[in-house]
DNA sequence: CTGAAAGCGCTTACAG
DNA sequence: CTGAAAGCGCTTACAG
């Protein structure tokens, strides 16, 4: 009887027959956005659940001149600090009743570009993303050009003009460092996602150098490689490097999800944390407190990020906000867990580690 | 010079005037859809760049009488299982040229009903999703009903005319547990998310039960607890129902979050694992094999799943492929890893346990 | 090879 | 309170 099954064919036309009113009669009654008698709401009523109509937004967004739609562009899914933040997203979009249309660009510049095209097709009213460079951007270079309204997460851009919501890489990294430093180590070095495919890796970086610096201290060496490779992958990779790391006591890793893998590695590798090595992550992941030790990190407000970031687009497309300062920097908390402990031997600059502990 | 700022309001008629020919005309060759002299293509081309003009979806859309896009429903993005399938989604949807319209339901019954709602407003050509209980669910009659395309992701219906992707989970678990009962554990506790809204953990739970039940075991003891609660809170509760579960010498988890969480709660309550309890997750997640003791679980292909579910819906909704079993499931992996042990003492039955390793 | 016309489903002044 | 009409941007027979 009720909710007829072809009523993807069903449409406003349809409940206007059947109502006996006329089409601008039903569009008010359903968007209640204009007067109608109570028998007229009543008969429309009715009819929209005989028919089991359901407005088709795609007629809606036409006539309107506005899709409703955000296009959320995050580099991986795979990557927990950026599926918080799209759960921050969602929650605020869904409240001012958005929908989401939601890629990845696996930190591919070119995708990026391809993805912003695409969202431009669609009309999306603005753009939540995080890119791999802010600082040169094709893709946001185009979105300045046509004026669409757009937030970065987690980039960091240099020209502050460009919104972004994130926090203060440089001098989160800069703290660690100088904890690293209080607790004797002077060889540290900085494992990294490349830089060319992550800017906050790079910002992250130049505060731990910029904390050495301020010691007296050289730069750490540096040593890029992919989070997304195995265990010993990455057992190979640093076990190869640790001469030219100059053998490190301590290293601080771009993200949690690698410093959980590096720990990993190490381990394959005969070495142990914090007994032989120390090792910092950076975001706070949940998991990185439920491990044992407990990783140090930077802890990072992801799911906050993403819901200020939607707020602040929703702010500029409504334009009911004046410009502000665009780059806004969320609080962050270092965590100094258990992954982190004195330079092994007590002196800051001895050579000697124990080894081969398993 | 080129690419105007307003290309918002650049339509295929602006075009049609600065090519000097018809709408059609420009329509056919934007689209390659019908004959075109090469002089035409030409001008047409080189207005479309001039006027930075990019075709309104919208309109096209609503012509064509399909938005192409596909809704995609998950729990949640914060369990990386659901991140990992919707990567695998996205990857497809994008191979074929289709958007995606992401939600999630939060595991909110309520919620994934409106989400269907919104979804079939939108005119999506298909929905991916994993709900609550996929053998009673208004949303899944609401799509049967309407007869739009979809296909289930983790859930394992009853009801085996419902399309999904999925493995066994009845017959890991029960693997799992025949492996536990191998080193003489008897008392084995099930840890699960809420039965009502998640019916992947009860089917894990009934083949833990029935392979206890094959070998003359009791039935596992059942904790229901969020695994999304703080370790703290796992801990108490963990603490508080020792007795009510019979002081189990292995918990068996509905997934490999919970049961990291869980060990770190042991942990907190003087239990190590594997020596005093052994644990094992479900899933795979990449972190679970950078634990130390690595994590036991069943592996699951969650990327795979993701990309068998897209190619699925879109045959579905091409209509090239006959009606085949509904139910596929996929290949999976039992992991036992460093946190299952022998039960403490050796004899199954024992209840000696060390405590207070810390 | 090209163009005029209809129409996808909706909203919104405008007139009554 | 109600309806006729125009039009959002596009595609697709149809005619030439």
């Amino acid at each position: 009887m009720v909710a007829d099954d072809r009523n993807e064919r069903t449409s406003i036309r349809q409940v206007a027959e059947r109502a006996g009113c006329s089409l601008s009669t039903v569009s008010r009654v359903i968007n209640r956005s204009g007067p109608a008698s109570a028998t007229t709401i009543a008969r429309v009523e009715a009819a929209v659940i005989e028919l089991g109509f359901r407005p088709n937004s795609l007629g809606q967004s036409l006539r309107r001149q506005s899709s409703r739609a955000i296009g959320v562009v995050v580099p991986s899914f795979t990557n927990p600090v950026f599926a918080a933040s799209v759960a921050g997203m969602e929650t605020v979009a869904r409240e001012a009743g958005r929908p989401l249309l939601l890629s990845s660009t696996g930190y591919d510049r070119a995708r990026e570009l391809e993805i912003i095209e695409t969202l431009l097709c669609q009309r999306v009213d603005g753009i939540a993303l995080t890119v791999a460079d802010a600082s040169q951007s094709a893709a946001l270079d185009q979105l300045d050009q046509v004026g669409m309204p757009y937030v970065l997460l987690y980039n960091q851009p240099r020209l502050r003009r460009r919104p972004a919501v994130t926090v203060d890489n440089f001098a989160a990294t800069a703290e660690l460092t100088r904890y690293l430093i209080g607790l004797g180590h002077t060889r540290i070095a900085y494992l990294g996602g490349r830089f060319g495919t992550t800017d906050r890796s790079r910002m992250r970086f130049e505060g731990c150098v910029a904390a050495l610096e301020a010691a007296g201290l050289a730069a750490p060496r540096l040593l890029e490689l992919d989070y997304l490779d195995s265990i010993e992958q990455h057992a190979t990779v640093i076990g190869q490097s640790m001469p030219r790391l100059g053998e490190p006591t301590a290293f601080l890793c771009s993200n949690d999800l690698l410093a959980i893998s590096v720990i990993a590695a190490l381990r394959v590798l005969g070495l142990s944390v914090p007994d032989d090595i120390s090792v910092a992550g950076f975001d706070g992941i949940a998991i990185g407190q439920m491990l044992s030790p407990g990783l140090a990190t930077i802890d990072t407000p992801t799911l906050a990020m993403g819901e200020r970031a939607m707020q602040r687009l929703l702010e500029q497309i409504s334009g009911s906000v004046p410009a502000r300062n665009a780059v806004e920097l969320l609080r962050y908390e270092f965590r100094p867990g258990g992954t982190l402990a004195p330079v092994p031997g007590g002196n800051a600059g001895g050579r000697e580690r124990r080894r081969r502990k398993s």
